[in-house]
DNA sequence: TCTCCACCATGAAACGTTTCAATTGGCCTT
DNA sequence: AAGGCCAATTGAAACGTTTCATGGTGGAGA
């Protein structure tokens, strides 16, 4: 049914080790017959077997990624498109795991790796220390990472600067003549969580305002836990005009905090988001949020992955990318 | 660096084979034989290698999934996975693919049959007389659909009934007081935008009510889409009090128009949207919506497909599902 | 003319499994 | 005691590639 090397060669006249070098060697074969053995692999529709190349190159070709729990969390989509078509462009294939049920992580990426069936992985939602980054490193194992974490060793990975999206977050609203800004933030400890701070205090000290630590609060994800932060700061003495947040769902619960007190949200209160999420667009008013470039971080990181399978020596490369602000009705309205 | 089956059989004294027996056939080796075997695998974390039992075995224990164009569709994690995780208690995994740029979707499938890369497909979004449908019964190549389709050759598939998710929307509607219902839904032609509209013609005959042909409008995707709809029915001389739409964004554009008209959506008007989108959630008003059981949906598709590529005799299986109404407040302060 | 070399092609080994025919040894039957 | 049968195990072939040592040919240089 299927064509293999054997019938090419057979058809071409040409021993099996001749068309395997017209695919992976063509230097070695005169134009003649490798301009017929493509002939005829044209005419056969032959493509070459996957397994039986992993099995002799002991390569999968293959690379690793764990889904992430599934939330309304950034596109999973327009990433996995882009990973899928990158590694397909490279050769390689993508390979999905998921945690069993109670399975640790860590188990999850080692039971992988014991099934042999990938040559490295695609880590995203990378963290401070992150185990999964010690533990690749310490066996040795190939992996790229979707964000920096400030580790020992040092690792490819490629990350969206958070900092730059917060401070133009922050520069938008103060350059609409906003001068009390607040922030809703996650807990320290997190690495993009922390940057983000970062970027709205360096937006804040551009634009020449103070952080009013009163104004700055931290809280878990979540549409209820921005709510009920922005029932908090709005209700406070000397509540913002604008609230900048590391994520959209709690921007969405801050205008949902403002419309239960009153507040037009878009109009006498400017609210911003992160992740540029598909229902930011659907929000009325539409919430002004940073959208990270998904596409171009999986692009990346598959390069990175496949240059560092192909030159393990060299060290490793990272790349930073930048956010951009995405402008709706959520802060257009509003300020002076 | 790896274990080998062969690595295995020395340690416990015993031949390859053997070592493959008590994974395969177990009832052909001894009791006793079998557990010393099984703990050496256990000490050495041997696992078989894939490639080269797909290479022996001509089979891949994969399943192939084209990934959905990118777009703010239904919750493509929660379906991932679950199909992933299906698959993986099957010992299958799921090979993603997409076309490349400009390639025509049908080669996509024939490319990857070629490479031999699956033993069968997993496909969503499958409509009458769906091309690939055709192409993949006439290979006979395995598949499994999710969404039936009047073909004339019977397949294997899954379908969450559209129907029963209008007909709960319009049944919530009325039983709120609602009598001037309206539909948006997409230009006839497609299975499940037919089939939603036909259960809303149910509903609405279950309600003792007529369907107003004024009060039926006919649409692409989309939020803009919604939107325009919305402003023509509500801004018609006998306008609806409540509208049915067959997608969340369509939903989402309505409640738009209406606030644009002065009307409050939940109060003055109820709107429901189909698909339960991560956005439907952070709405204010929250959109109530028809949720499709699409874990439920992965399981079935990978359990049809596994079923079949080992009864490839037996007639194709299929399963009706049903979908749940998930009610927020774009209807709950509506109505009498 | 002889030698050497470059170039091209070949054939066989190897990758890690599964499968299956062949072998062994123990036990039952007669 | 011989034969037959069954359960358990073995060894080798096969799957479709790549790789690499080997062989053959023709032309250039001596």
């Amino acid at each position: 049914m299927r064509q293999t090397i054997r019938d090419v060669g057979d058809r071409a006249g040409v021993s099996v080790g001749t068309v395997s070098n017209v695919l992976n060697a063509p230097h070695l074969v005169s134009a003649q017959t490798r301009s017929k053995v493509l002939e005829v692999i044209e005419e056969l529709g032959y493509r070459p077997n996957r397994a039986a190349r992993s099995l002799q190159a002991r390569k999968t070709q293959s690379i690793g990624y764990r889904l992430p729990d599934p939330g309304p969390g950034t596109a999973l989509d327009v990433f996995l498109h882009q990973l899928v078509g990158t590694a397909s462009d490279h050769g390689f294939a993508i390979t999905l795991f998921a945690p069993r049920a109670g399975e640790d992580d860590l188990d999850t990426y080692l039971e992988v790796i014991r099934s042999g069936d990938v040559d490295g992985f695609v880590l995203s939602e990378t963290n401070y220390d992150d185990p999964r980054v010690e533990m690749l490193s310490g066996l040795g194992f190939p992996f790229a990472a979707f964000g920096r974490a400030d580790h020992a060793s040092p690792f490819p990975w490629v990350d969206v600067d958070g900092a730059s999206g917060t401070a133009q977050a922050v520069e938008h609203v103060t350059g609409l003549g906003h001068r009390r800004v607040g922030l809703v933030a996650w807990p320290s400890g997190s690495e993009s969580g922390d940057t983000r701070v970062k970027g709205f205090r360096d937006g804040m000290a551009a634009a020449g305002l103070e952080v009013d630590p009163e104004l700055v609060l931290r809280t878990e994800n979540g549409f209820e836990q921005g709510r009920i932060a922005g029932l908090t700061m709005l209700k406070s003495a000397n509540p913002p005009t604008a609230i900048v947040t590391v994520q959209d769902e709690l921007g969405f619960g801050i205008m949902t905090a403002a419309t239960e007190l009153g507040l037009r949200p878009g109009r006498d209160l400017a609210v911003t988001g992160f992740d540029d999420t598909a229902a930011a667009a659907f929000m009325w008013p539409g919430l002004t949020s940073v959208r990270q470039p998904l596409d171009e971080v999986a692009r990346v990181l598959v390069d990175l992955m496949v240059h560092r399978l192909s030159n393990p020596g060299e060290p490793p490369q990272t790349m930073l990318l930048h956010p951009q602000l995405v402008v709706r009705d959520s802060t257009l309205g509003t300020g002076t």
